[in-house]
RNA sequence: GCCAACGUAGCUCAAUCGGAAGAGCGGCUGAUUUGUAAUCAGCAGGUUGGGGGUUCAAGUCCCUUCGUUGGCUCCA
């Protein structure tokens, strides 16, 4: 019986039934077949060594193609399991789960009580080589759900059991797949490579604790990450890159560049902002309050230490005091606010509402606390206090798309300037939530609809709702590729219920409006770690917390400079003096550490003529111009807040 | 909170086997008056995160505690 296989060009070839995917490389070419790390059948991963049963699309997977990594990273993952059976002895190892991300692969590991640390991994490391050189045929295999179980239960692998027993609860599954090399056997979807010596380059980089489900309740095993890339060059590249990635880190740029400081042991989890970091935090939500008021929300100022029966009514008291931080008076307990959206509604509560004041959209800078454990506390990035750019648009149930819409045209503009990647998570309902399920059902399926609306890509995060609705979450990369949330729009039904707010309609009626929480930076602080991270501490001027550094030559200079610094400041720049006793070189070496964008060095000629000599910190020097026509540039460039100096 | 690693001057890092706590940068003082990435000299700076123990002797070994880092969990 033949089969027929659609190459990517259109050609179709035909092939007796069982045909591997290597058969068919082969057939092209043998440097082909050598290069292919597997297949994609009909959209699906394919072994090179698995038989074809019916007629596809193919396509070989080559070094170059995106889906390579996944061949031989999950190979690798099982690599690096069978080389810790190897040491540490197979009735002592129980594995759980090892899957491919983004730049490697990990393995959870259940090693009893042997305590793994970075100093046993060249060992591992040894191991993987030793089973790299073996060169072991990699088999695939599948057995019905009851001879897998037992299987594994002969191979003392309770974990293994466990993942399937809910493979068959979860999904009705009959036959589940095993990948076998040497005397290593694996419950595994695959795909893998066809033998254990096609797989070069790797490294282990870390080794850390992982509960099992990621569940706290759940035992704590053991995770050791590595990477590996098809290329040798590749992995160095990668390597290089993460170091060089540390160097950027807001951790130690931010209070390098005198942004702020951390006291872990009085402010844990607290920033204090420095002037210069304050500035940047100044500019931002300026910036911010500009396009707000733009876009038609009005800004309110709400409390910081409310009641508790406030929050026992928002439902915060139920299902969020664990993150509260609370305090008491006069016999009567108060929280720190949370969050910014209780307040908000005792504002909408003040006047009665008409449906012709809808939507409403009102906006605070306001400052949260919530308790994180201490364990999770990390720079700008996690904090246990921070200020939300947060707003609550209050509108009709048939507003609802058209302002979801307008929310996610409001995130394009705030981001903008910035220039950097982002991605949408639409997270759904969670186990916690608060309300009935139709209307989280009409919300969700409001926000899909307005994403879909939009043409965004996004990806579904089930549960992970807020407790009063679901979301649209926007998460940014810093520096090590880590995802932090940011931007969020949030679909909310209960409060309004809870708290009784109304609107009077046209029908003279009251009804309930809808509420959508949303934040853009989400929180500033963390915002301003992630542009920190983003510019490498070499921010647009506009954000630059010294825009202009201006340095006299010698003593009899320091008068002028300090006359251009006077002007530069009365156009509202935020310009500094180096008058120290030092040398030209050394000043203007500091600025540029300092990345600040401007140096004006300033001598006898420029001081004539009314001059400034420009130097970028680009280490472009652009000689010697009137000061008028460089305010008169810097104007231009901070005015529109430019990501780039305008002199280049 | 849990698992692992790490805590030496403001910063970056030395200190051999357990045997006298050091350097560079930064800071201060003085000299130098400099034209596009570091002028020179001198000085100050430490309960080696805290507490306890072993030892003739502890930065170094052990215990404990606090903190940081990498993860897990939660989330902006």
């Amino acid at each position: 019986m033949g089969i027929e296989i659609k190459l990517p060009d259109g050609s179709k070839k035909q092939y007796e039934k069982g045909a591997r995917p290597l058969d068919i490389a082969m057939d092209i070419s043998e440097g082909l077949a050598k290069r292919a790390f597997g297949a994609i059948v009909n959209d699906e991963y394919w072994d090179l060594g698995r038989p074809l049963e019916t007629s596809c699309d193919f396509r070989l997977v080559l070094d170059k193609d995106s889906e390579a990594p996944v061949f031989f990273r999950h190979t690798m993952a099982h690599i690096m399991a069978q080389a810790v059976m190897r040491l540490y002895g197979e009735d002592r190892v129980k594995l759980a789960i090892g899957p491919t991300i983004e730049n490697g692969f990990y393995y959870d590991i259940d090693l009893d009580d042997v305590r793994l640390t970075e100093e046993d991994l060249p060992k591992i490391e040894a191991e993987m080589e030793k089973i790299i050189k073996e060169d072991l045929p990699i088999e695939r295999f599948e057995l019905p759900v009851s001879e897998a179980v037992i299987l594994m239960n002969n191979q003392l692998q309770p974990y293994k059991v466990e993942l399937i027993e809910d493979l068959v609860k979860d999904y009705g599954t009959e036959f589940v797949t095993f990948y076998r090399q040497g005397d290593f056997t694996d419950l595994c979807r695959g795909p893998h490579l066809p033998s254990t010596g096609k797989v070069k380059f790797f490294k282990l980089t870390s080794v850390s604790g992982a509960y099992w489900r990621g569940d706290e309740k759940n035992k704590m095993l053991q995770r050791i990450y590595g990477t590996a890339f098809s290329k040798k060059a590749d992995l160095e590249e990668y390597l290089a890159k993460i170091e060089e990635a540390r160097k950027r880190d807001h951790r130690k740029l931010g209070p390098a560049l005198g942004l702020f400081t951390i006291n872990y042991d009085y402010a844990p989890g607290m920033p204090i902002f420095l002037p210069k970091g304050t500035d940047m935090l100044n500019e931002l939500l300026k910036f911010s309050r500009e396009k707000h008021i733009e876009d038609g929300y009005r800004e309110v100022s709400t409390p910081q230490i409310m009641s508790d029966s406030l929050w026992r009514t928002s439902g915060h008291w139920d299902h969020y005091s664990d993150n509260m931080y609370f305090t008491e008076k006069e016999e009567q307990q108060f929280a720190v606010k949370p969050m910014n959206c209780p307040g908000h509604i005792l504002a909408y509560k003040s006047s009665p509402v008409s449906y012709r004041d809808l939507p409403m959209k009102i906006f605070e800078f306001g400052k949260v606390h919530r308790y994180e454990r201490s364990g999770v506390l990390h720079g700008l990035f996690r904090v246990r206090g921070f200020v939300q750019d947060d707003a609550h648009v209050f509108c009709t149930r048939e507003q609802i798309q058209q302002e979801v819409i307008g929310v996610i045209d409001f995130v394009k503009k705030i981001y903008e300037p910035f220039d950097f990647q982002y991605r949408a998570e639409l997270s759904t309902r969670p186990e916690n939530f608060m309300g009935e399920i139709e209307l989280w059902d009409i919300a969700t399926e409001a926000l899909r609809d307005s994403l879909k609306a939009k043409k965004m890509d996004y990806i579904v995060n089930e549960g992970d709702g807020a407790f009063y609705g679901p979301k649209i979450d926007y998460h940014i990369k810093d520096s090590l590729g880590r995802e932090w949330q940011c931007a969020t729009i949030q679909l909310d039904f209960m409060m309004p219920e809870r708290f009784g707010i109304k609107y009077i309609g046209p029908d003279n009626n009251e009804y309930q409006p809808v509420m959508i929480h949303r934040a853009i930076f989400g929180s500033t602080e963390r915002f301003m770690g992630i542009l920190i991270e983003h510019y490498a501490g070499a921010f647009p001027t506009w954000l630059a917390p010294v825009q202009v550094k201006v340095i006299p030559i010698a003593d009899r200079h320091t008068d002028y400079a300090r006359s251009v610094v006077v002007s530069l400041r009365g156009k509202g720049f935020r310009a500094e003096v180096d008058d120290r006793q030092k040398s030209t070189n050394y000043k203007i070496r500091e600025a540029q550490l300092n990345k600040i964008p401007y140096m004006l060095i300033v001598g006898d000629r420029e001081m004539q003529n009314g001059q400034v000599s420009v130097r970028l910190r680009s280490e472009k020097d652009l000689g010697s111009i009137d000061l008028e026509e460089f305010i008169h540039k810097l104007t231009e460039e901070v005015k529109d807040r430019k990501g780039k100096s305008i002199f280049e």
